[in-house]
DNA sequence: CGATTAACTAGACGTCGTCAAGTTCGAGAA
DNA sequence: TTCTCGAACTTGACGACGTCTAGTTAATCG
């Protein structure tokens, strides 16, 4: 990370090229430009490189070339600027899933996501752990355009369970709703276990997935 | 918690009892006596009471009537001293579970390890919390001692299972070793999703811990 | 061109983890 | 008993942290 100096000098730096259509995008003054957008990823950044403990206001600003207290005019306080980074991780774990859309059945489609979930949590450590962390969902001060993402991901994996159930005889007192609370928090429980460094045997997990996907799905299917 | 002046009275006090056969409890004097126990306790109180980033090694000592590095002599460093909670934690959970030793099958012993798992969690986030938090399985300072007592606990687990398995066609390539990991992750993701805050509606739990003994067992033994 | 105002900076405060150097005191040796 | 030694504890200090307040810069719009 390059820190830039602010002198008083006219040059033209392009830097910060966050829209591609433009030709000559925003240059390095006073005013940053898009300094919101650049705080999170820089912090996204820092926390897969250097662990969480290690992001702090102070070094992320440094990092950025602005000053100590340039982010609080992006985010009310740390707080808000863990939530900007798990909304933006809600973000692309929704485009990771709609880029992979499964067809089949219910146990072929676990079997799959299975597998691109726990994938996208060991792929992007840094988000997945603030998107569930419960220094963010714990707090009062919870952004509530995170809240509706964040439910807004779970409503659609609920709908897509329940469409694969529909021509499928359930076990009595079993619904489709249950299975995709119960399924998510398999999901989470094995892709907490690897990114917190419980399971360390990464060649075990798709054997996991694999036994998942068949304890899941009512016998009579297979 | 009581501050008590260090006088310099001659008057004999009886410290250092450790056993409950004692009658007279601790006074305090300019040696604590069980400072280490005591820092353990009061630490996972802050965190039960006021969350973990309430937690400081300064108002530990300060709630615990010592000066600020006097915890520096029974822990390394605050790592350290966390670990030594999530032990403590450890030493709980094996001992919650031997009191509820099931019998039965495999399907009612699952269904009941799932509730006295999630309720272990769910009454004791403070300890649950640090058993499996990152911070303490990442850091390269984990103690061996705690590693060695979560293996441990998890080894039990699995052997249990085995058991269990033994006398019942498991379908093909799925071994005892994968489901208690795949349990184990169903009871970890579903703990987390209540104690960080996620799934907030508790009376659920219930229906999902049944949905889930009933799915993880082969049909053909209900 | 001048005024408004969003974007940014510098200074300060209290808290944190933790190191270094000193103090207290229980217990074993004489 | 007295001496001494070492474990337990204290005070002081340092740098890093989150964030508040008050000021500065410059993009924009009339």
């Amino acid at each position: 990370m390059i820190i830039l100096t602010v002198s008083s000098l006219t040059a033209t730096f392009d830097f910060m090229s966050k829209n591609e259509d433009k030709p000559n995008s925003t240059k390095k003054t006073y005013h940053h430009g898009d300094l919101r957008q650049v705080l999170i990823s820089e912090a996204a950044k820092i926390i897969r490189e250097e662990g969480e403990d290690a992001l702090s206001m102070r070094k992320l600003a440094t990092n950025t070339g602005v000053s100590r207290t340039a982010p609080y005019h992006h985010f009310g306080d740390k707080q808000d600027l863990l939530c900007a980074i798990a909304e933006e991780g809600f973000r692309r774990f929704d485009l990771f899933f709609e880029q992979q859309r499964s067809i089949g059945d219910l146990q072929s489609h676990l079997q799959k996501r299975l597998r691109v979930y726990v994938n996208f949590a060991i792929d992007n450590p840094e988000y997945y752990d603030l998107m569930f962390s419960s220094r963010i969902w714990k707090s009062s001060k919870i952004s509530s355009s995170l809240k509706d993402r964040a439910y807004g991901s779970f409503r659609r994996y609920t709908e897509t369970v329940t469409a694969l159930c529909e021509n499928i005889e359930l076990p009595l007192g079993v619904t489709p709703l249950r299975i995709s609370q119960l399924s998510w928090s398999t999901f989470h429980g094995m892709s907490r276990l690897v990114i917190d460094g419980i399971y360390v045997d990464k060649t075990a997990i798709d054997a996991m997935l694999d036994t998942a996907a068949k304890l899941f799905v009512p016998q009579e299917l297979n």
